[in-house]
This record gives C-alpha cells, structure tokens and sequence, in this order.
DNA sequence: ATGAAAGCGCTAACAA
DNA sequence: TTGTTAGCGCTTTCAT
C-alpha cells in the first residue's frame, strides 16, 4: 500500500533527485516509515506548511488549484493531521470528558448516547470515565482529564468534592453538571429534581389511597440522587401522617435479580407494605417477578412503581408504573449547552429543569 | 482560594520582588490567571522545568527535599500537568480509541466496562466513538481518532474497509479487534466465532427434537455477526434436511417490544415455525412475553433461545435458554493485550477464541 | 493568497 | 542529582 502510494506520488514529481532517493524508501527527503507530518506534505506540494494546514482546515482561504495539489497530496501519503500538535498550538484540544457514576445503569448509557449523537459530528471527542458513584474517584479523574486540557466537561450529579470544584473553576471552560439540580451550579445544570420526583410519587401512591409505602434501592451509600428521592418521599409520607420508616436498601449494583431480594427482604420485614417505589426499573421488574413467583397479585395486594421508565417496565406484565425522565434529551441539551458555549456564544439559561412524567400503568 | 494560596506561597518565597508585584495579581512574574504551566512552578520553586517533570513523573530521580518543595509548590498553584504538550514531546499520548457499533446493546457496555475496569488505572484515557454498525462511519472514526496518535486501537468486529486497514497499518500502533474471530487480524483479536455459535445452536435445537428452527433478528442489513450466526444455524439445519429458510429480520434497533413484533410477524408467516433463535436476549424476551400473551406455551409448543446471557435472560420465566459470551472479560483481556503490547512487551497468542456456552433453561 | 518565524508546554538527550 | 538545549507538529501572527 505505502509503495504504491509512493509510485503514484512519484507521477507527479517525476525528477530524478526523487527517483534516485526512492529506492532507499525515501521521497524528496520524505521518510516513508515515519509517521508523514505537515511538514511532509509541504514538501512534497511544494508549499509552506502554513498553506497545507490552512488547506485542510479552512480551504477557503486557500486558491482552488493550490488546495487540489496539496490534497492530492495528503491523500497520497494518508496525512492524518496530528492533533495532539494541533491543540498545543492552537489552545484548543476539541476533547470533551464525560465523567459517569457507571455504565451499568441504562440511564447513564442513554444520557452518553445523546451527548455521541452530537458531539463528535462537531469535532469533539469524548473522553469517558466513570467514577463508581465514589467522589474521591470523581476527583482524580478531574485532575487526570483536565490534564487534556479539555475544552468544556460533563459531570453527573451536583455534589462534587471542594478540590474537585476548585480546579473546575480554575480550568476557566465550560462545565455542566447532569441528572440532578441544584442552586449552584458550578457552571451550568441540567436535570431534574429527585427530591420533587420523591414527592410526586408519595402523592401520587398516597392519593391511589396506598398507605404502608416503601422504597428500596441498591447501592444505598453511594446513589445520593436515589436518596434525595427517598427524602422527598418521606418527607411527603410525614406530612400525610403515614409511616415513612420503611426503606430496603443493598450495596450491591443494580440488577433484576437483585430486585427480587430487595423485595423478599422487605416482606419479611414488613409484610404489611402496601407499595414499594423502587431506584429503577430493573430492580421493579425483578420484584414482580418475584411476586408473581410468590402469587402476590400485582397492585391488588401489593403495588409497585419503577423510576426511569426503561424499556422493561412497559413490556412485563402487569406493565410497570415508572417516572419517565429525558435521559436521551438531556445528553443532547448537555452537548448543544456545551457547543454554543465552547463556540464562544453566550448561554443565558444556565439551569434547565427537564422535569418528569409519572407513567401509570398497571403495576399501581 | 487563589489568592489563599499565593499567600502561603508567598510565605516560603519572602523577598521584596514577590510581594511587589503579588498586588498586580502576579507572583515571581507568574500570573494567576492564566492556566500554570510547568515553567510556573519551576519558577516559583527556583529549579529547572526538568527537575518539576521529574519530581512528578519520575519521582525517584529527584532529591527527597526538592521533590517535596516542588510537589508543594504544584500542589499550591493547583498545577495539572499539561498532557497535549507531554503526549506530543514524549510521543506517547496515553490514548486509546474504542469504537463500538452501538451503546444500545448490553454487550458492548458489558465489553467497554471491562476496558474501563483496567485501562484508566494504568494511565491510558479511553476515546469513546460508535459506528451504528456503518462501515463508511468506521472509517471515519478511525481517520479521526488516528489523529489523536493514539498508543492502542480497540475495533469491534472484524470486517473493516481498506482504507481503515490500511490507515491502521501505516499508524503502527497495536490494534485489536474484538467480538468476532478472523484468521487475518490487523493486528490481534479476541472474540468467538458467530458460525460457530450458529451452528452449536442448530445441532442443540436439532438434539432436542425441534424440525421448524428460525431466526429472528434485528438491524439485519449491518449486524455482520449476527449474519454469520445465520449461516451457520442454516448451514446445520442444511446438513440434517430440515428447512433453513424461517428468517425474520428488521431493521430497527433491538429492543423488548420489536422482540415481540418479530414474533408476530413470523408467526403470521410461518404458524409452523417451533423454536426461534433470537439475536438477542431482549428480543427472546419480547417474544416470550408475546408468546406468553397469546397463550402459546413455551416451550411446549414453541421454543425460544436467546444470545448473550443477558440477565434478563435468567430472571423471566419461564426462564430463558441463551449463548453465553465472556463479554466482560473480553473487555479485560483486550485491555490486557492492549496493555503489554503498548508497554513494548510482545504478545504471541494474536488471536484468542473465548468460547461460548449455550446456558440451557425452561425455554427450549 | 501565501510564507516565515515564533512558540504552545512539555520531555529526550545530553551536559555538568 | 540537576540543568540546558533542542525539538515534538502544529497554528498564530505578521509579513509579503
């Protein structure tokens, strides 16, 4: 492939100096083995580099049959421009980290699929880490991807370590924070309100006229979104003067099965539950699973509401009542946010609530 | 808390010049408003650049009082080393692209998890990209991301055009495809072989007595592998006389609810149809929820068998018959590959085969 | 429209 | 052990 390259190259500057030094696997003093750089190219179009760089990067300012050639070029030799070299020099390396709690939540995987769906069509790459739900982790990815000199961020959450948010101001790009709000954004917010998501549910089950309801989750320690839910839902409990002790948690990672325990130990608990609203789709579905498995009739004896509204919760039966929440969008709002401040535009509407949607359906 | 720590700098540096010109938010001729650099705190530390490279990187090469003066002084400006500016001198950017088809598979987040769970810690930042399963899109990628003059490539699949082939080639960089198998790697290769998995699924099907096999499957004109498990279900039920020709395919995205659709539809065609392959275990589960449904009885009067082991898989019931794939561990063993080799260690064994299993449960 | 010079912030290689 | 020099490959700026 690289000799051919060479042969077709060579057609076009058919002298004798580069003749003689092909057959040492050089070209007008351009080594083939070596990685082709800018300056490759220029010499071999017969240009400065200057020209080469601007005819790929704004080949408008370049004249028509000087951008032909030096493309012909860079595609003859298969110039790939260095970026890395690029960003140093322009101050700008279009990378754009995006730190997650997990992949293993379907949320954080649609939420990265809208941000994918825009930001690289743009130029930006991203850079992916997840911190395991654990702050201390969150702070050293910052540091390690700042190190990129990236020029804007995407965080989950709004709760972030003091040093964590020292270098984010310090770094001077645009940053925004996901999934959650909060009144002090560090930069910018989008997401929704789990504690007004838990008191829309107590509502919501209180006035189904539900009396003991419980919540279980997973990863209890760590999921502080999950429990800004858990106290919305207390807190409207309390207020309706109904029992709000009860709440089924585990440290384990999310997952069917585990729904399934969360449900078994809490009946055993407290046989008395009426509803349960779970962390999220899949631990409901394992629970009624479960349920159904214990004969346990779905919501006449025991109701049970998801959160996310992941594809599960509409397919099982009884289909699953869940809070729907713009997870896609909002990986689209965080990337169109981040574009129009990274392009130097002003972004007045600096916290976006997206809001939620409870969707009922059979399982309450 | 800039001005918090220049005071405490401040401290170890008392001389007249510093205090002067601290009021002009400099100090030692280093302004706080720009981003620090290595020069910064070389400066302000009063030894060379190299020595604060090393003192960070190397740290054993420097002095135990100087590394912790300079440590100190870093720790003071908030100094995060600037890797565009280290990855273009050293020649080594510690990044390493990963372009998967799709994040809508459980398969390949199980996979990139697997990346996750060992690259990051040994210094290497993963470059996320997705095809949505187009060729054309690949190559793109690829041209892109080479860019970035990355230390190591993960690709899925192993069909690629050859211009991606030849770009990979030229970058001289360890490449590694992973999901399927193919006897001419770029590079290297970790998966298993979809034929093979077709064909151990006919033979399974076929022992258990079913005569009627189809296939059904989603995004059928771009899943290449899901094409090759195709062949070889076919290529058995071929060899043993049976008819090879029930195939559903659509081209939406895999989900629960096309699982279902896909079943109607082949029903519709084919009422003699009595056990389905699926592509995968969402769509299986969306075909046992429909069978379910209709009162067709599973697998008694309709067999259906999964591909992935997700964990759905094992939680509905009646529970579902599925391939498993190590996909997880494939994720660790490509980073591992992926790992010695960018550490200049060789790697004889350039291919592996993972294997699969075919996780018999109620469904067939 | 094009090119030359300078430098982005860091590290390899060498010198002291 | 530490510092100096010279780039890495590109783009900015300024000249032509």
């Amino acid at each position: 492939m690289t000799k051919t390259s060479s042969r077709q190259v060579l057609k076009k500057n058919q002298d004798s100096a580069a003749t003689a030094v092909q057959s040492q696997g050089e070209l007008l003093g351009v080594s083939l083995n070596k990685r082709v750089s800018i300056t490759d190219v220029a010499k071999i179009a017969g240009v400065g580099t200057m020209t080469v760089s601007r005819a790929i990067n704004r080949p408008e300012m370049v004249s028509d049959a000087l951008r032909k050639r030096i493309l012909a070029v860079v595609d003859e030799l298969g110039y790939i421009p260095n970026r890395v070299a690029g960003g140093l020099a322009s101050g700008t390396s279009r990378a754009v980290p995006v730190i997650l709690p997990t992949l293993n939540h379907s949320v954080y995987v649609a939420f990265l699929e809208g941000l994918c769906s825009l930001l690289p069509d743009q130029g930006y790459q991203i850079l992916l880490a997840t911190s395991e739900y654990k702050p201390e982790v969150e702070e050293k990815l910052i540091a390690t991807l700042l190190g990129w000199r990236p020029d804007g961020i995407v965080l989950s959450g709004v709760n972030h370590s003091k040093r964590a948010k020292s270098m984010l101001k310090q770094a001077h790009i645009p940053v925004i924070e996901i999934m959650d709000l909060t009144d002090h954004p560090i930069d910018m917010n989008v997401g929704f309100s789990h504690r007004a998501i838990g008191c829309a549910v107590g509502e919501y089950l209180i006035a189904k006229g539900y009396k003991q309801i419980a919540h279980a989750g997973s990863f209890a320690q760590h999921d502080v979104r999950a429990a800004h839910r858990v106290e919305g839902l207390q807190e409207t409990l309390k207020k309706a003067g109904l029992p709000f002790g009860y709440v089924q948690n585990s440290n384990q990672p999310s997952s069917i099965g585990l729904g399934r325990e969360l449900l078994s130990a809490l009946l055993q608990r407290h046989p008395e539950v009426q509803a349960v609203f779970f962390a999220n789709d899949d631990l409901a579905a394992g629970a009624l699973f479960e349920a159904v498995l214990r004969g346990i009739r779905v919501p006449q004896e025991l109701a049970i509401i998801g959160f996310n509204d992941q594809e599960i919760a509409s397919q099982v039966s009884p289909a699953l009542t869940s809070v729907v929440t713009p997870r896609f969008e909002m990986g689209r709002l965080a990337a169109d946010m981040l574009l129009r401040r990274m392009r130097g535009e002003r972004v007045d509407v600096k916290k976006m609530d997206l809001g939620f949607q409870i969707i009922e359906r059979a399982s309450s």
